[in-house]
DNA sequence: CCGCAAGTTTGCTGAAGGACAAAGTGGTCG
DNA sequence: CGACCACTTTGTCCTTCAGCAAACTTGCGG
């Protein structure tokens, strides 16, 4: 196995102030590994024998319900870490790991965890930055959930996605990776039926197009109003 | 001011491994405060000048969205850290802390957070713990909301706050702090007259009894039921 | 190039539970 | 001790959305 380019790691938060050489000898005990989309990167429950660096593609992380049903706890995206139970002193897996698409990280056994966070101060405050904004964005959807209708989760659900891994197309912004109108559903708890309906309604009103397993937002203004964002147009009553 | 006692802190887990001197020296750094029922102790979005250790009674942590409506995000018990945005590297408050009885903490100035961490392992330790706890608990009710109906959701809230706070009574286990329907419905995503039904039927069924703002639960097992825990009777079909 | 599987669309129906309304019940403070 | 206030109970209506069913589309593997 040749070695790993240097210029991976240097723009990533997590290691952004660290110099060559560290750098040089983290990547040194670093695995990487590609995986197909759909696959399995770890799974709720198993010991948590890694810890994981997103460097391109989009993962999901799901957990599973006792009734069978998934629920999508968030998306990862490059630049990410992700699978850090070490962080929580968890020594299993809380959800499982799928690739949305085909995506590329580097994983490092948990051993080295409390190394990272000693050596490299840059990786402790990161890590810490990263569990806070989760604990923020976890906080946002149960709101979501306890308050708002299907409809304005479902908008909200897609504009998360867009503004986390949107690149720009002719027709609009679209959502960097495949997602199903189940998948949808799994993230704001509702039915794929209900989704559908959605998205065919947007479609007409050109809000949204959509192929068999990609989004492209045409009007984010007007979905962010279906959303339950704060702030009508601008005309004074 | 009289001088605290060290008992206080003996016992609890962020301080647990502690010797004598120390448990002292942090003592003699903390601001103990007492906070009459429905006292607000911080607000969101205020700048997060303390962290906190609750040592008597019960606090609600509290966010209110856009829409004036308030979400409980969780229940504090005695040996508690809570309001400890700087281990999330936030400078300001997310959520506001409300006392959900007469309660008792000791607070210390944020820069003496990073001292604690660095100076006292167990103290570090024990916070991630938390950290992880609270994330699991938030997952756990995301996927809640997603999947569940309200009846499962209430029974499910009633069995939390008994198992944080039960204290057993002749008639069976009470919830050790007043709780309003209201805020049973702010737990759960529904409407205090959602929540006042339900009571009243399990009340007649025997599953609780209930007097203005003190519960008692009289069957915990048929509530389990009543929630989703995976578990029938004992009967094979 | 055909057939199948996975994903999507759409219609219909019914139940859950939110919204509105209004009256009851303690508890507390003058 | 009386009046108000906060909390609760209960009734009725009506919307939203899950559940079920069935046809349709698209992409892929053989």
């Amino acid at each position: 196995m040749s070695k790993l380019d240097e210029s991976l790691l240097t723009g990533l938060p997590p290691f952004s102030l660290l110099e060559r050489g560290q750098i040089r000898e983290i990547l040194d005990q670093a695995l990487p590994k590609r995986y197909d989309e759909g696959l399995e990167i770890f799974r709720e429950g198993h010991d948590a024998e890694r810890f994981h660096l997103l460097l391109d593609g989009y993962i999901r992380v799901v957990k599973t319900t006792e009734g069978g049903e998934q629920i999508i706890a968030l998306h990862i995206s490059p630049g990410q870490l992700f699978g850090i139970a070490p962080a929580l002193n968890r020594d299993t897996y809380p959800a499982t790991a799928v690739a949305a698409s085909e995506s590329l990280a580097l994983s490092w056994p948990v051993r080295l965890w409390g190394e990272f966070m000693a050596k490299y101060p840059g990786f402790a405050t990161e890590s810490y930055s990263t569990l806070g904004r989760r604990l923020g964005e976890m906080q946002t959807r149960i709101t979501e959930l306890a308050t708002q209708a299907v409809e304005q989760r479902v908008a909200a659900a897609l504009l998360r996605m867009v503004s986390q891994s949107g690149r720009k197309v002719d027709a609009g912004i679209e959502i960097a990776f495949p997602v199903t109108r189940r998948n949808i559903s799994e993230m704001t708890g509702t039915t794929l039926h209900t989704v559908s309906r959605l998205l065919s309604a947007w479609e007409k009103d050109g809000i949204v197009q959509s192929t068999r397993k990609h989004i492209v937002v045409t009007d984010p203004h007007r979905l962010m109003m279906l959303s339950g964002a704060q702030g009508e147009g601008h005309a004074p009553p």
